[in-house]
DNA sequence: CTGAAAGCGCTAACAC
DNA sequence: GTGTTAGCGCTTTCAG
């Protein structure tokens, strides 16, 4: 293994010592000129990269952040990440990614392993709520914010959307479509976002007097298959809902799959909304009513508030509420 | 912000010197296992996260490899971004991800920055084959493997598939369906995968002496968007072809989008095949025919490579070419 | 088995 | 302006 070129090599080269070195790449002001330059042209000749990592080892930086989702698949966090990414990139930052395929045990052992390589921020859609109190009592002295996923905890830092209103609107409009038979699918009801869509669900049933049935609630995995094997499920049990309120796109996209596979049509006999708008939704084939989380935005927010953040240490939880809005396609039909 | 505690404290409670304590956490076998267990309970009550970087340095590793890719947004990366993650983190590395959203200065600037964080190994699908040529004299002295991208170049570490070999197969499928007015479309003229699906088409033209005109190969940025466009204009101009041909499953979505958006429908007015088989080519509404990659299997295969061979500066490069096949679904129709 | 000391590559006082 | 020195947190000889 060739050695890398280190400053003390080209201080010898340039007849200086390593400060001057330093000092002439760090563009000091206190450095003559043209010994800079010299420097610097030497530095390039001889291929000089630097050790960030032994800078940071003295400036105690990594100038690095952690993103941890679960499922790099679901084409939802490909976007966040996006957002993340681009900021991070602008501002000097370098990003480690870590997909962890919804195992938990894998999430909290990569919280450990960005805090070992000391990460500035985290940003983080956990699993499950227990993550927020597993990573807190981690004490890992970084600041970290949690994307669709909102606790009541006055400390937590999070980037969301009113997941509760949200799905109470989505419901609302079927409701308003004619729809009484309507079922929730999605989501193990750790995942937190999915509680609160959960919730808004039960409220708006409630409020139009529309009695809820526990049956009318699955939960599954937040994968395409679950969607898929949940509604073939419902068909084989002649269990058909009249309309459905998924959990997310990737649900909603398995649920009309299955729909699909057994002659049942979307909407004429069921209809359907999404959650998150991920761009295949709106796709002319596929046409799925959702709600629409702006995931560029949240992933881009999120990393604005750990980058700009890491070196104060949070003192005042950032906690911001992002805007979404239902966007109406073809997926849900009047009866 | 709080000081994060070091060896030396832990040796401070302990009684002994930071080099024992050292030795404790590495379970190092000349140490008395008293003191080890002592250490190992006293660093765990403090809290105590090992700074990797500092380690790093003396070991010079960074246990941390790149991954540079042009488009998270493209399904087919997350796949592959996936492979490599999952290898990795198993091995105990960490993932560097970087976007560069198609701007090849940016992606130069992330291999130069990746360099200075001493990733010990680097996986790319570049942008265009120039980038092998400047990372290459930029002399990072690191291992970097290139996925679905090959020249010429003996040293040159890649996984590919076989391209040009695919659009050949891609392309007699649809002649042998009695097509002969077929458009290739799809991706600049500087990505290499797509000069190497470019050439299978034009070779299996030439086989069954179908005339070849440089008017139906049109490029375009690999991009839903573009593929929309592209087809758009064709539609608008009249000059519809039979069957297209497209550089990837992003395009050929696009292509279908614009097809259907003009009424036409897809295979009866025009047949399609794509390239990766990305997850919503299966959709039972799109039903793609395309040429399938291992996209998880590619990614994992780049992974071991630079892994397994960081430590030992690789020598034989590693030029794998994996096994692609073509799955016919309802996108094209015989004529 | 353990401590002292050196050093990884770099930055930051402190002299001169 | 520049060199000398110390030290970031860690591992690794080398003694003992």
């Amino acid at each position: 293994m060739k050695k890398n070129i280190t400053i003390k090599d080209i201080a010898r080269e340039a007849n200086v010592s390593h400060a001057t070195v330093s000092r002439a790449l760090n563009d000091h002001s206190e450095i003559n000129i043209n010994t800079r330059e010299k420097i610097k042209n030497l530095a390039k000749e001889m291929g000089y990269y630097p050790n960030i990592l032994a800078r940071g080892l003295v400036k105690n930086t990594s100038s690095s952040i952690g993103v941890i989702i679960p499922d790099i698949t679901n084409p939802f966090f490909p976007q966040i990440i996006k957002g993340v990414e681009d900021y991070s990139n602008y501002k000097g930052y370098s990003v480690f990614l870590s997909n962890t395929s919804w195992d938990e045990e894998r999430e909290i052992q990569n919280v450990k392993e960005m805090a070992e390589r000391r990460i500035e921020g985290l940003i983080i859609t956990p699993i499950s709520g227990d993550t927020y109190y597993r990573i807190r009592d981690l004490n890992i002295n970084i600041p970290v914010v949690y994307v669709c996923c909102s606790l009541d905890e006055p400390d937590m830092n999070y980037v969301v959307i009113d997941d509760e209103m949200a799905a109470f609107t989505a419901t609302e409009y079927l409701i308003n479509l004619g729809h009484e038979n309507i079922m929730f699918i999605g989501g193990s009801d750790k995942t937190v976002g999915i509680v609160h869509r959960l919730k808004g669900f039960k409220k708006a049933l409630k409020k139009n007097n529309i009695e809820f049935s526990s049956e009318s609630v699955i939960n599954c995995s937040i994968r395409r298959e679950s969607g898929y094997a949940v509604m073939s499920d419902l068909i084989s049990r002649n269990n058909i809902p009249s309309a459905v309120v998924a959990g997310n796109d990737f649900i909603a996209l398995g649920v009309m799959e299955a729909l699909e596979a057994n002659g049942l049509n979307v909407p004429e006999d069921v209809s359907i909304v999404g959650f998150d708008n991920i761009e295949f939704a709106a796709f002319s084939k596929i046409s799925l009513t959702t709600i629409d989380l702006p995931k560029y935005e949240m992933g881009r927010a999120a990393a604005e508030i750990v980058i700009n953040n890491s070196k104060e240490q949070l003192k005042v939880p950032n906690q911001v509420v992002i805007e979404a809005s239902m966007k109406i396609r073809n997926s849900c039909k009047k009866i």
